[in-house]
RNA sequence: GGGGAUGUGGUGGAACUGGUAGACACGCUUGGCUUAGAACCAAGUGCCGCAAGGCGUGGGGGUUCGACUCCCUCCAUCCCUACCA
């Protein structure tokens, strides 16, 4: 008999059976290895339902992997540094630390409580400095290599705090905790040439099994154009203003040049011109985000500087705009308002000139496309193209420009005015920078006294002076330095002799990586690049950590963003405790695919534990047979098999080439409704019992990666106490897949007008005869001529009329 | 502003290669069981319509014998935009 399914009481002791026999202690052996890593979570206290919906794909795929005979790691550990600690220790007042230690603690327990298969034993946080130790070596060697140097950079800085505030703190132009108007200020700054890498991050996107827009995303922000770069002098004066464009062909459309506020020659004009320092002034309340200085209106100035045009010799007034970014490109931009909306909205606002230099078919200003020539001198008539290397040649002639490739990345700042981060292994002698030596690593972030607030290192002057001449660098690291290289630290997280042994050259690369969408470019170009870097420097092989990637949707409620400040957070630990993990981990795989955003849905949580009862219902009690596959199978009998064996199959492609979870649980549950009522019963017939035995197989095994706690459950109980179903995926029957008979679909103008039951392989005009006969069809045939018929194979036939 | 996605019943979603729109669930309705409820079981459920039938995949247009799927355009929502992680 059947008892009452109670998850609680089964998945405790099956996670603490499975804790007892390390069972996902992953080591070196013969089989082939597969190495699944889920981005690992900042401690931020409790998991939320991204996490729960991230590890649970990790967690099936690396169950679906083992129970395929996989050697398979997937290890867990903590993105420790970070804002949010310093934040919770001034409310708090608890240190970060003690405050990351305890949202540790907690959140290990969740994840346990979830029944992940993590290898613990190598589990890692970056605040440790058992970890940070080796990125401090990372950068040293980065160093030695030229990879790393010093330079000024914006930041935003809050005047009534006197701290550097993240984009995140600076609401509305005003710091969070002060309400003062930030500004943005130049400081020296750490950092690392990810631009040498450029062309390499982008050709060898082409190599990975990565979906097609983040590779996109990659692609469009490394940013490889192909332009020229021009130079104007300025008149009465031996300086020259250096732009770069990508449409050379629209050079006699220029009108003015836009200069970056914080351009040197602005800087120069501003000790002179009290209007311009204004201007300056009020360009340095935009906080230092893209997304911020693009919204804000286009505001701009006139130096009353000219330039002189290359080609033409006209002069062009220069302005200074607040649009213009001094890091991308050369902080020049040539207006051609005539062709670029930007330009021609700017011109328009100041009366600048505007000129048309290019004809398309759509003669309204701006003309954006490339089209032919006009109004360009000696260019006139030539296609945009052909007049882009003309127009080039000449420049080169005159030695007024040259032809060039531009990247839009911009080289990687790694400084962080901050304390809870790894401490940048520099040393200052007489202002002097020196990385420190190896044996003097790791430096240690200092311990803060007891009860008092976190304070950025440079206000710890403990922690700065060494002596008169010797200074500490204040800075720490871009918490993105930590996660850059964590899933290689993994493989040899418990050796302390050295960074990487010969566990990080089994196991690597990645051969999955899953984590949000939102870490699409940032995050995985920081890695790739890291991992490049590394190869570099000897210390890793192979050329990209990560072979495939499967990037999840966020999880909403009321089509929002879970969030704190929005108030509509669900918070998963109470439905593991109410309906138990497997539950939890069937609706989150069920309830839409992972690419996709996930809407929470409280009654739908409903449908997965009835499902799970259903299965508990049916094989709580009940044994294996243990009968051959000897017997004359009815019709019926066969159809199950055939449901069984296609479901397995269904089941195989969803999990391993589509990751469509949701699809392979409805088929799951599809074939649990087509078992028949009177198999169950006792007085069956043996071939029933079989077909039932084989059924209920199928389904504990294709469930068990998703709700692994029941399926071990019911199958030790049913088939076996010594067999193990973690590693037992079973093989379809190809030949019982096949059916004689099919739908066939009868469409009049390619609309449905009849269905009917027929023999595969029958040929169209046997199908058009028994089509026609159907009296539906024939009302809609009429008496109307049949023009065209098509007809596609042991599928439908179309009578257009 | 730029880049990337998404949009299908009352709800989550399915349709994988241009070929039956709505699989599988949730919800709801009716019935059974029950003193009643919960749970469970059975049947029904895109919309309009008594029906015949018509309409229907964010809006508009196009390609095609045939479009959720391809193209153009518009709208809405979400992610990223280099110091949140």
């Amino acid at each position: 008999m059947s008892s009452k399914y109670n998850p609680k009481s089964i998945e405790k002791s099956i996670q603490k059976k499975w804790d007892k026999e390390e069972r996902y202690v992953s080591k070196i052996d013969d089989r082939e290895k597969y190495y699944c890593l889920s981005m690992f979570p900042y401690p931020s206290g409790k998991l939320h339902m991204g996490h729960v919906r991230n590890y649970t794909i990790g967690d099936v795929i690396s169950r679906f992997k083992r129970m395929q005979n996989f050697n398979v790691f997937q290890p867990m550990g903590w993105d420790a540094f970070g804002l949010p600690a310093e934040n919770a220790a001034i409310a708090n007042d608890v240190s970060p630390m003690e405050w990351t230690d305890q949202n540790i603690k907690h959140m290990k327990g969740q994840l346990k409580s979830l029944g992940l298969s993590y290898d613990w034993s190598k589990e890692l946080r970056t605040c440790e400095p058992d970890y940070y130790k080796w990125e401090q070596l990372i950068f040293k060697k980065l160093y030695d290599a030229g990879l790393v140097y010093r330079k000024k950079s914006l930041v935003n800085w809050d005047p009534v705090d006197e701290t550097v505030l993240a984009n995140e703190q600076v609401i509305d132009g005003k710091g969070w905790r002060s309400g003062a108007q930030i500004e943005t200020k130049e400081i020296d700054q750490w950092f690392i040439r990810i631009t040498n890498y450029a062309e390499e991050l982008l050709d060898s996107l082409d190599k990975l099994d990565w979906p097609e827009n983040v590779k996109t995303m990659q692609k469009n922000w490394i940013g490889k154009s192909y332009g020229a770069e021009i130079k104007y002098n300025i008149h009465g004066s031996d300086k020259s203003l250096i732009t770069f464009s990508t449409r050379p062909d629209t050079i006699f459309g220029v009108s003015f040049l836009a200069i970056s506020p914080n351009h040197p020659i602005s800087i120069e004009l501003s000790n002179k011109n009290k209007d311009i320092a204004e201007f300056i002034e009020k360009c340095m309340e935009i906080k230092a985000a893209e997304a911020d200085i693009a919204k804000a209106e286009k505001l701009g100035i006139d130096t009353n500087l000219e330039v002189i045009h290359p080609l033409s010799g006209k002069k062009l007034p220069v302005w200074i705009g607040n649009f213009v970014l001094l890091d991308y490109g050369t902080g020049v931009v040539m207006g051609v308002p005539g062709h670029d909306t930007r330009d021609y909205e700017f011109a328009t606002k100041y009366n600048l000139n505007i000129k048309q230099v290019i004809e398309t078919e759509n003669n309204k200003l701006p003309i954006i496309d490339k089209g032919k020539l006009i109004n360009s001198e000696g260019f006139d008539g030539m296609s945009s193209n052909e007049a882009s290397k003309k127009i080039i040649n000449k420049l080169i002639e005159l030695e007024a420009g040259e032809e060039l490739v531009q990247f839009r990345l911009r080289d990687w700042g790694v400084s962080r005015q901050r304390y809870w981060g790894c401490p940048i292994p520099v040393i200052y002698e007489n202002g002097e920078p020196n990385v420190i030596d190896k044996n003097d690593m790791p430096v240690k972030l200092p311990k803060l006294e007891k009860d008092s607030p976190p304070i950025p290192l440079s206000q710890n002057k403990d922690f700065m002076t060494i002596s008169d001449s010797l200074k500490r660098e204040s800075d720490t690291f871009d918490t993105f330095m930590d996660s850059s290289w964590y899933y290689a630290r993994f493989t040899s997280a418990d050796n302390n002799k050295e960074i990487f042994d010969e566990n990080t050259r089994y196991w690597l690369p990645v051969d999955l990586y899953i984590g949000g969408i939102e870490h699409a470019i940032l995050h995985l170009l920081y890695s790739r690049f890291f991992h490049k870097a590394l190869r570099d420097i000897g210390l890793v092989e192979g050329d990209e950590p990560f072979k495939r990637l499967l990037t999840q949707g966020m999880v909403l409620k009321d089509g929002a963003k879970m969030s704190k400040s929005k108030g509509n957070t669900v918070d998963p630990q109470s439905y593991i405790e109410k309906y138990g993990a497997d539950t939890v981990r069937l609706y989150m795989m069920f309830t839409s695919p992972p690419e996709q955003s996930l809407e929470w849905s409280e009654s739908s949580v409903e449908g997965a534990s009835r499902f799970l009862k259903k299965i508990w219902h049916l094989v709580d009690g009940r044994k294996y047979n243990h009968l051959d596959d000897e017997f004359v199978f009815s019709k019926d009998e066969l159809a199950l098999r055939r449901k069984s064996h296609a479901t397995l199959k269904k089941v195989e492609n969803d999990y391993e080439v589509r990751f469509a979870f949701n699809t392979a649980i409805a088929a799951i549950m599809e074939l649990l409704n087509s078992i028949p009522e009177n198999y169950k019963s006792n007085e069956s017939s043996d071939s029933q019992k079989y077909c039932l035995d084989e059924a209920i197989l199928f389904i504990l095994q294709m469930l068990s990666p998703i709700a692994p706690h029941i399926c071990e459950y019911l199958w030790k109980n049913f088939y076996g106490e010594k067999s193990n179903i973690e590693t037992s995926w079973p093989k379809f029957n190809e030949s019982l897949l096949e059916v004689e008979e099919f739908e066939l679909i009868i469409q009049v103008n390619g609309k449905v007008r009849g269905k009917m039951n027929t023999n595969k392989g029958i040929d169209q005009k046997q199908i058009e005869k028994i089509a026609l006969e159907v009296d539906n069809v024939k009302n809609y045939i009429n008496s109307s001529e049949i023009k065209k018929t098509i007809h596609v194979k042991d599928k439908l036939i179309n009578f257009v009329i």
